[in-house]
DNA sequence: CGCAATTAAATTGCACCCAACTGTTTTTGC
DNA sequence: GCAAAAACAGTTGGGTGCAATTTAATTGCG
């Protein structure tokens, strides 16, 4: 008798806007619900970022190397859940934008580290700005934006725990 | 003095694995818990629709369809947030599946509406698993999980309307 | 009525994301 | 030592998502 909560079952009251059908309505399932939200930072990160030359998911990879630099692409793909697949042509479109420079590691031939350049170091500065824009347009209290990250990560961790 | 607040300053003591660098943890940033929680969700639909053959964004669409059918691209592109530059390509493969008939409007030539074959009907009975499964993988309690989604549905407005 | 502005889909081009596979390099098990 | 297994990045192909443009149909205003 594991947990068995739906916040999605087709159930009888949930839905006071629903005009015909018999399935359930699309506001109804918190799958859908992340699903909006995470389309509605990228729009809004997307101005933001237009400044930096980077899209979304490019700014992310900089905000690791911001905090650590040189890391692998295995690395980097782990603590974003992607895999080479994505990472390798996003990091050469970096590279070509001059912002990253990729380097086979010498100790480990398999392994290829990716390094800031100069460039790439300069945007941290940028960023900043993008950070408070951002924060503001969230419109919740410090308190109310942690409460509700840390549920998002439990919730990710679930997920990718019931997938094994 | 709008909303001022964060959940993502590179702040003092919000980062206890953080090992170098001057930059903030992802795990900091809020749109990055909603980045990796959107991705666990997909993740984990993704065997389960396999079951019907579907992805996930056009598993969305039949959620839409089964509740109201013959809906207007437009009218479905409002729901998900998405244009059709998305839309159309997603409808003809989910035609070429047999699942849906995409047919002109009479009315208004401009207009495509999308109806369900009685195949796309049929998978609907399918679905009540997969919400089944997804229940129980989210691990929440109604409550919980409806609170969640208020949350981030609330979120998701305010920054939509952040964007104008 | 007649034509400009608007609306709806479709198209094009680019970026992201994943599954499946390939080619090296390193580690392992004997 | 050396062959099998594992690890890592890269490649290919298909689906998603968006900006910008195009085409066709409708509306609105003089």
């Amino acid at each position: 008798m594991s947990a068995r909560s739906h916040s999605a079952t087709s159930g009888s009251a949930s839905s006071p806007s629903g005009p015909a059908g018999s399935g359930f309505c699309l506001d109804d399932l918190l799958c859908f619900a992340v699903y909006s939200a995470e389309h509605a930072f990228t729009r809004a990160y997307r101005p933001l970022l237009k400044a930096l030359d980077v899209t979304y998911p490019q700014y992310l990879i900089l905000v690791l190397l911001w905090r650590k630099d040189g890391q692998s692409v295995k690395a980097l793909g782990e603590q974003l859940h992607l895999d080479s697949g994505t990472l390798t042509p996003l990091l050469k479109r970096l590279e070509v934008a001059g912002i990253v420079r990729r380097a086979r590691n010498p100790a480990d031939e398999r392994v290829v580290n990716i390094f800031l350049t100069d460039a790439g170091r300069a945007l941290e500065a940028n960023a900043q700005e993008v950070l408070r824009a951002m924060g503001s347009a969230i419109g919740l209290c410090e308190a109310d934006a942690v409460e509700l990250r840390e549920k998002m990560i439990a919730l990710r961790d679930r997920l990718n725990a019931a997938v094994e």
